[in-house]
DNA sequence: CAGAATTGTGAGAAAATCATGAAAAAAGAA
DNA sequence: TTCTTTTTTCATGATTTTCTCACAATTCTG
């Protein structure tokens, strides 16, 4: 489990730091928004601690941005209380919030929660009548076992992990082909053309992002 | 027999737990559904007893996980009488249901119920004609006996104890053949195919998931 | 609208994966 | 031990899947 704190206040990243370690999480340090995105870029991170009151870039800022990217769960850390009411309007799926100052007991408490909750137990996604079912390896339309390809099943499940968040063909072939994968670009295209093929009705949900890739688009109307 | 206690008010638990042990039952407690669902992973439980209110994940849920990882009968527990309508309409399949405040008697009778209709039934998987009677350490095909070896009826028991999860040819080696097996994956295959060949015309049961192992495959209308 | 860029698609070669048979190795019974 | 049964390994061919490429269709740009 890897954990990136941001915070602009050192002694508070030392402090969280410090925590995390003892509960044997790896622990990453960015001490603003900028470095934040581009740490979740390079690296494999789990779970991220964002401070909302940053110089530059704000905690809302950094989040949306790292959003975009991956969808990592991030719980919100902030000085004033009264900042909650802004933080539930805020649109981005935060995974929780603390006010500081905070017991550090609360915030592993809180952090495990999120693990739990976020953890691969959801292994059955479902959008109207399609459904894939991770544990029986299946994928369903209406009701009926749709046949794919190991590479479309790997694809869809890839692609709906990451629902709403552009890929590039790039990202896609390195999380879904393995980054030892030194093939064409648009081998990405042919698979997605075999699995809209194979998702009949529901291939409307993968959309082209032109220049960039593809997205698993649903919007459901409670997120 | 271990059972498993899951409710998020402590004093529940105790009592149940109380009146359990004095019936020797070895009880595990969990006072949220996250946590049911881990024990449930890791340690061999022969029963829950699920509390459907509680906090961030209700039994509910809670009981759609755990079955999606064995299939362990459930008592269900509920404050309110009025919830029987919903948990009769509920597809799991959840054994019984209490509602609080109930007699620990009753619950005990409740659960040696349980285990009578269900050790019958845990001995002994029915799919149409195919039976493997686990008591006996038998499987018949519409009656006639058929010669398994060891190693096959220990793989067709471990793949009809987990069906409908697909199940990767490593998962199969540690539970099948033991964590100190270091041969060949392939040497499933070959289990599998003499398997399939003694099934006859059952073995269009065991299905080949590609890329990942088999998977007893078996769709009750009811479940 | 033409031309350029980009994506969709069909076909086929190449590669990966699985089913199977056979034979060696191991385990068990007599 | 010797014989039998079971388990494992391995090579082969059959099948499925993956990948590339060429061309068609579409979208964008000026």
């Amino acid at each position: 489990m890897k954990v990136l704190v941001c915070d602009d206040e050192q002694l508070i990243r030392e402090v969280i730091k410090e925590y995390l370690k003892r509960e044997n999480y790896e622990v990453v340090e960015a001490n603003n928004g900028y470095d934040a995105l581009e740490i979740v870029k390079k690296e494999n991170i789990d779970m991220i601690i964002m401070d909302i009151m940053m110089p530059k870039m704000d905690g809302y800022e950094a989040v949306r941005k790292i959003k975009k990217e991956k969808d990592i769960p991030v719980l919100m850390l902030s000085a004033r209380a009264e900042e909650y009411d802004k933080l539930l309007g805020f649109e981005l799926g935060i995974d929780d919030y603390m006010t500081k100052p905070f017991s550090p007991k609360e915030l592993i408490a809180r952090l495990k929660a999120i693990t739990k909750r976020t953890e691969k137990n959801e292994s059955q996604y479902t959008f109207e009548g399609l459904v894939l079912d991770d544990t029986a390896h299946e994928v369903t339309i209406d009701g009926k076992k749709v046949n794919l390809t190991p590479k479309e099943y790997e694809l869809l499940k890839y692609l709906i992990e990451n629902k709403n968040i552009a890929l590039s063909r790039e990202q896609l072939l390195t999380n879904v082909w393995g980054y030892d994968f030194y093939g064409d670009d648009r081998t990405v295209d042919t698979h997605v053309k075999t699995l809209r093929n194979n998702l009949g009705k529901y291939r409307k949900y993968i959309t082209t992002i032109r220049k960039i890739g593809y997205k698993f688009e649903y919007k459901n109307e409670n997120e």
